[in-house]
DNA sequence: ATATAATATATTGTAAATCAATGTATTGTA
DNA sequence: TACAATACATTGATTTACAATATATTATAT
């Protein structure tokens, strides 16, 4: 266990959350995805990238259409369902109280039961 | 897959930060980890902060000593090393760049309400 | 004294998900 | 016609959180 691994899990766990955000912003292919998140710095593999969708569209969040390229195979553009934008809106408030929190922990000398303990004591 | 999940994930993806900011701020035993980590609405289990302890110590980066307890078996309490140290000084400047990229991410371009409106009109 | 409850550390088996590597298919170019 | 580039997709291994359960110590009630 080292720290890259860490750091690897912050990231791994906002993956769904940034890649409903990317395809909210337009239609994308994955491609374009993979793109939007390495400028960002959250990379994604197409190995994690292609059962992600796949997941995101059987529940329902998602849905393609293929569209042929002017350079190599037809490409699959992804949309956000009327349900996956219900779904991204949750998931920004979920983003935000998170954030909160977490800065709030790491900024604040939160008072524990052990000190509580020994004031009483 | 629903968005419990998706929920779940991003909580999970900061556990270990949170934790080593907790323990960064003052020695706790496990339930106080606990009991924090719930005051931050970020839970977490026993079966998964015991090993995840342990990953930490045998890391380098977590030390303990045990502490009688006036009510009950003796309490492991928790204390950063130097090293330990080091690496959430690290993290913290990596969750707050990634807390960065992910508000831009969503930041950027997302539809609204105000945005269809305009559209429609 | 004994049984039960409360506290606390710890392990096991299962399920989910990312990653690295590789496979399959289509189109353009030399 | 062969090769390169682009794009979608799967497989096997590894990691890890969770639920359930186990083990041990101390306090309390009967």
């Amino acid at each position: 266990m080292d720290i890259q691994n860490t750091q690897s899990q912050m990231r791994k766990g906002v993956l769904e959350f940034c890649i409903l955000s990317i395809i909210q912003q337009g239609e994308v292919y994955p491609s374009d995805i993979v793109e939007q998140m390495k400028a960002a710095n959250l990379h994604i593999l197409e190995g994690t990238l292609y059962p992600l969708l796949t997941r995101l569209k059987n529940a329902g969040l998602l849905n393609y259409r293929w569209v042929e390229s002017i350079s190599g195979p037809p490409r699959k553009y992804f949309v956000m369902t009327e349900e996956g934008k219900a779904a991204f809106g949750i998931l920004l408030q979920t983003w935000k109280e998170m954030a909160t929190a977490v800065d709030q922990l790491t900024q604040e000398k939160t008072i524990t039961a052990n000190d509580i303990e020994q004031a009483v004591s």
